[in-house]
RNA sequence: GUGGCCGUAGCUCAGUUCGGUUAGAGCACCUGGUUGUGGUCCAGGAAGUCGGGGGUUCAAAUCCCCUCGGUCACCCCA
């Protein structure tokens, strides 16, 4: 291609009709099934002081290497958001809303790293988060609605797959236990889990690597280092999923990338992509997240699923398609553009969706452009029907021909055809 | 950050192996065939610094180097 002067920064892209109104009817989609459940939208700025994101874990990836960070002006360290549940929780602290508050958010997320199929560096999530209840049936509530949400795109082959990280307690204990089962098989593992097991031993646990699988395979289980407690937590989301006829696969390793996650983790993966980035959604709780920010100890669990992949999985099983017309009628006129630029401001201010042709084409040239406007009807203005006050009307979907009609019935007569 | 593959018209691609006349095709676009009527068909037209820079050569889309971009994978995650 032509090299443009400019393009989308790497990593970036721009979102052309149809794909923006398919993004846009995701979106829409997510709220209406999420405001069923009482969620109420927030939204966060797209950067936060540096800090705040620090509290994701320093071990993480994301902080680590990932972080749109820079100075402003004012010289305060800012950052791009890389996920908005460190912001949610911000706000939380900032504001405190009476819990339990229960809301949702949409909008992009930056995370500097290399883009491949799935990933950029911009990108739109959207997610909920409910702070306030401990309660596991909030966790249940929150993974149902995620759950509802992918049956409302049509979507069938998702798979859940959850698991328990135990308290603060138990994970701490948990790490050490492993730090020493890796510790002592470390002959056994890739070159980069090793790395992995200096920083942050659970995500060794991660690793798709085949070398490290035997390993993994045969690792500690955190179900088994579990508090009576936080046991009970995870036993009841399981009931509660159980109840509401929700299937899922109980993965110990399932450890996720954030570091502020504690009891139930879970994380949604999509049968139908075949690309390496399957994951389209994750969440769990983060009990101790809002304390960290500053406000009284409130525990919260929440979930952010991928636009991008979402919209990837649903093409792989064919469901929420694209947008239909966008055009009702069309408005062609050989007469000079008078007419068309008085009866398209005339149906549009009835609620008609009316394009017409520019430039003063000829009539062929204007059907032409009628035609692929996808309009179901074209609004035909010659000097003939200018001079009698009528216009023709012609189905454009069809072979029925075309008809001639007074000016002042058009309106009618187009509210009737388009019924 | 590491590695593989790929950059030729708006889009999808041929041509690159063994360098050589004005760089091609399909789709899309424009005009005409049809002095008023689209979707099919026919004819014609417009459209390309062959990603960019440097080098080798009488001659480079084609060979070499660098660079930018895309893509896929690793890492990690959505």
């Amino acid at each position: 291609m032509a090299d443009p002067i400019y393009r989308a920064p790497k990593g970036t892209r721009d979102i052309l009709w149809p794909d923006s109104a398919r993004r846009r009817a995701l979106i829409d989609r997510f709220a209406e099934v999420v405001g069923t459940a009482g969620y109420t939208e927030v939204v966060p700025p797209m950067f936060e002081h540096l800090e705040v994101f620090q509290r994701l874990g320093d071990a993480t990836e994301v902080v680590r290497k990932e972080m749109y960070d820079f100075e402003d002006k004012g010289g305060r360290r800012v950052a791009l958001r890389p996920e908005q549940t460190a912001s949610v929780v911000r706000a939380f602290a900032q504001h405190r809303p009476t819990p339990p508050w229960k809301t949702w958010y949409a909008g992009p997320n930056f995370r500097y790293e290399r883009a491949q199929k799935g990933r950029f560096r911009q990108f739109d999530q959207v997610g909920v988060e409910a702070l306030g209840p401990e309660d596991a049936h909030l966790d249940a509530e929150v993974i149902a609605l995620a759950w509802r949400f992918y049956q409302a795109l049509g979507l069938r082959q998702v798979g859940l797959q959850l698991n328990s990280l135990g308290g603060p307690g138990d994970r701490a204990r948990y790490i050490e236990t492993l730090r020493d089962y890796l510790t002592a098989h470390r002959e056994e593992l890739t070159e980069e889990s090793l790395a992995t097991l200096e920083a942050n031993p659970l995500r060794v646990l991660d690793s798709k690597r085949d070398g490290d699988a035997e390993v993994i395979a045969a690792a500690p289980n955190i179900l088994d280092h579990l508090s009576d407690e936080a046991s009970a937590h995870f036993d009841r989301v399981r009931e509660a999923l159980d109840t509401l006829d929700i299937t899922y696969t109980v993965v110990p390793s399932l450890v996720r990338g954030l570091d502020y996650y504690v009891r139930t983790t879970f994380e949604f993966t999509s049968e139908a992509l075949d690309a390496a980035q399957d994951a389209i959604g994750g969440g769990g709780r983060y009990d101790g997240l809002a304390a960290e920010m500053g406000a009284p100890a409130t525990p919260g669990v929440g979930f952010a699923l991928g636009v991008d992949r979402t919209l990837l999985a649903c093409d792989a099983e064919g469901v929420f398609g694209g947008p239909t017309g966008v055009i009702d009628v069309f408005v062609v006129d050989t007469t000079g553009g008078h007419e068309a630029l008085r009866l398209t401001d005339l149906l549009r201010r009835s609620g008609l969706r009316v394009d017409r042709a520019w430039d003063d084409r000829s009539m062929k040239a204007q059907m032409k452009v009628a035609d692929r406007s996808g309009a179901t009807l074209a609004v035909i203005v010659g000097t003939e029907e200018l001079d009698a006050g009528e216009v023709a009307l012609r189905d454009l979907r069809g072979d029925t021909g075309q008809e001639t009609i007074a000016v002042g019935n058009l309106l009618d007569v187009l509210r009737e055809r388009l019924r």
